[in-house]
DNA sequence: CTATTTTTCGACCGCTGGTCGACTTGTTAC
DNA sequence: GTAACAAGTCGACCAGCGGTCGAAAAATAG
């Protein structure tokens, strides 16, 4: 059976809790106690402390990732206008669990590496498939002259991620913008496209 | 005085833990054990379980860097040597600590991704000096062209260490070796150089 | 030697993640 | 109705955790 609204209730408690607090400095009575349950009946809906985590996680990043992967994959709509939605998603997607807003110095050292990681790893594999098929349709289409589409992908997906989620290699805005640049620089004299013409990727360092 | 001997055994202690368990299953009694002195001595040396791990990974991972760019840094070594000599040096350095051999999977899930973080962290901070150094003296020499050399130093970087510690995107060696590959291909053409002058970052691929 | 400081140690503390069996509630059968 | 059973709830309880502390031991000083 599962009631499936208690189980969301957990998630709820814990998405709370972690707005001010790490995943290790949350315990599960706290959990509990926000969910407004026993504690005894947490382990009746998660074997571990962790799956909570995990499923709330699942919840947050995949669900959103998912419909948006589905409107990038609307072979109809040009390349380029299909890159800029998808990287839209990550944007939005993007590390709201894991925000370093107002936390002590040095106290998140530990505490949120787990969520940052399968972030990451989520992000880039989730993506690289319909990515590399986007780059695939402009090099049919000849706006795009590379040879290697799928390690293209992963390139810009990989920066992109690392990037926006600024906790894995802290930067200033201004450095941020400036990679970002630089990736643009080199993507468009890589893939033999005029100066200029991927600035859309600036989008991501706007409110950064 | 602090008596340098009990401090490394301690690391040492954790050390070879480590090669079988994770940090969270480790306990600062298992390592005071492990090293031969009692609990409460771990706690004259260091202020808490997570400093040892710190204090381990520098001394893992920030000492061989260190020297290696030392070497680095002899600026009469052409630029593109001393790359490939940068490079090395990460890839001596990377992951002995964190290697995911032999465990159970998913056991791993949350136990290492600290010390990746850390490591991929470390990595690109403490080398990106040092690259965009190497590539202004390049473009002085007119060997590299392009216009944002700190940009392309840390997309470089960022690139090779997350593909070199294949636990946050884990692809076969064939995709790292694709991934490569596609980079020397994207930073020949945005360089300007020819087909083929980048190749010696490959070597990074060969033995994974 | 004594006096003082530095180092070592394990019992102890509050608390953790997780277990367990007692308990309540919901469902079905008659 | 109610008996029987399953589904769900719960908090006391457990072993073990990271970390503290003061007493003891070892080292150093005068």
């Amino acid at each position: 059976m599962e009631n499936p609204v208690k189980y969301d209730k957990i998630l709820d408690a814990l998405e709370e809790l972690l707005k001010s607090q790490t995943i290790q400095t949350i315990s599960v009575s706290e959990i509990a106690q926000t969910a407004g349950i026993g504690k005894g009946s947490i382990y009746y809906y998660f074997p571990s402390k962790e799956s909570i985590l995990e499923a709330l996680i699942e919840r947050n990043y995949e669900k959103p990732l998912e419909t948006a992967k589905a409107l990038a994959e609307q072979a109809s709509i040009p390349p380029f206008t299909r890159m800029a939605m998808l990287f839209q998603a990550c944007r939005n997607s993007s590390m709201e669990l894991a925000s370093t807003d107002s936390n002590k110095p040095g106290s998140d050292t530990e505490g949120k590496s787990l969520i940052h990681k399968k972030y990451l790893n989520h992000l880039i594999t989730a993506l690289k498939p319909d990515l590399t098929e986007i780059i695939c349709q402009g090099i049919a289409n000849g706006e795009i002259h590379f040879d290697h589409p799928a390690a293209l992908a992963e390139i810009v997906l990989i920066v992109l991620a690392v990037k926006l989620d600024n906790s894995l290699v802290p930067t200033t805005r201004e450095e941020t913008e400036e990679t970002i640049l630089g990736l643009i620089s080199l993507l468009e004299k890589g893939t033999g496209n005029p100066a200029g013409s991927l600035n859309f990727l600036m989008s991501f360092s706007k409110d950064f």
